[in-house]
DNA sequence: CTAGACCATATTTTCGAAAATCATACCGTT
DNA sequence: AACGGTATGATTTTCGAAAATATGGTCTAG
């Protein structure tokens, strides 16, 4: 297979629809398609190389994901932001990530351990590397999902983390929305560092404590730093 | 139009994608279509009259959703039932449908009571005529579950609304699964007016506790008269 | 000047054929 | 008999044309 191995067609999954799911999501996170901006079949066409039916399929399976808005007979667009959604979201992410830190600390083993501390050694390391704007390094965004992802791992329920898994993504796209207008990021640093401490001690109510505190915080700079792109929906 | 005055092609949706999705979803929901079940094209596409793919973006839509099992390059099938699914099902039932729950008793007003209260009348009116099996009353599993969606529709927030509503579909499963094996249907009737009395005079900590039981104890129910297919998987 | 009907165009939605992939049975070799 | 490779049929996946629907502009009647 010559041609595949000059530029293989999917990198991601088996399908190619599955392929087109994911940089779909990974191009709306990070606002490469702006909120509402309307997915019309012929520029995705031409910018995915996939023919209607590929395309809409990733583009329904993003639907459920609450990251595109489908309008019945009148094509999707990128799912719009509110004041209200981004409430909602930190909102049902408090709800839900609290409760996993305290089952994974509760349940969580050796692996769990080691998996929460190699994590954030990666994340570290990484933001020594360019400390300005962690948002933009692509490698970044991935060791601190997996940071986070890596705490509430332990905690037993398939279907808590992946409705975890949405929120987050739907609350990644808020922090790159405000990425452009945040003048520094703040110490994150600090925070994961104290989190993963508490998580270790098994120290719940703090960890859960702190984690609460860092997703609002998180979302309140979202809301000061990109406020007028929320109301302008 | 002559043909679609006789039967209408879209019942449920404008695209007949949406439709099927639909029909699907209650298919499976009932399990007409058995847990497990390999979901093949030449067979779907009898059953419902459409093609490939528009079978298929149901299906991606279904699979979003957790009732079906996408298998990358060896098709779809019902998703499989398990007593561990059974679990986390309940379990994240009642983390969530319990804040939901406390939301809407402090934040709803009029409207929210009489929703409340008209639609358990409704569902007590279906349950008089046929005390014997709800679950084969299409009507009374419409009343059920808007009881059930009138409780929590006060909380304010869109975003774990949906989240609760796949989790109720997926309990729904389960309560299929065991119905043709129950005895007899234990007092809903009496848990669910328990339940609307304590929403209605906003008593947060007794409806949250009448919740919590009714979801377990059905959850119970149901793994104590199915167990036997929950271990066959 | 406004409201409504009508046409032309743009866009989405659906279809079935064609390509790609998987499962199975068969065959030859060890 | 066990194993590995290969051909065959079954099934999924992808494609672009065709149908269905929405959009926007023009004309006419009130």
């Amino acid at each position: 297979m010559p041609e595949s191995a000059i530029r293989p067609r999917k990198e991601f999954g088996k399908t190619i629809a599955a392929d087109i799911t994911h940089r779909l999501r990974e191009e709306i996170i990070a606002c490469a398609l702006p909120p509402g901006e309307p997915l019309r079949f012929d520029v995705l066409r031409e910018r995915f190389g996939a023919s209607f039916t590929t395309l809409r399929e990733a583009l329904t399976a993003l639907a459920a994901e609450g990251l595109v808005d489908a309008q019945e007979q009148r094509g999707f667009r990128v799912a719009p932001v509110s004041r209200q959604d981004l409430v909602e979201v930190t909102d049902a992410r408090v709800l839900i990530e609290v409760e996993l830190i305290r089952r994974s600390i509760e349940r969580g083993d050796d692996d769990w351990e080691i998996a929460v501390i190699s994590t954030l050694h990666r994340l570290k390391r990484i933001e020594q590397r360019d400390p300005e704007h962690p948002l933009r390094d692509p490698e970044w965004k991935i060791a601190h999902r997996q940071f986070h992802q890596a705490l509430v791992s332990a905690c037993g329920s398939a279907t808590l983390l992946a409705i975890r898994a949405e929120l987050f993504d739907r609350a990644e796209r808020y922090r790159h929305l405000s990425a452009n207008f945040r003048p520094r990021p703040r110490d994150k640093a600090g925070e994961h560092q104290a989190i993963m401490q508490a998580a270790i001690s098994r120290n719940a109510d703090l960890a859960v404590q702190l984690i609460e505190a860092h997703i609002r915080s998180t979302s309140d700079n979202v809301a000061k730093y990109a406020g007028h792109l929320l109301d302008a929906e």
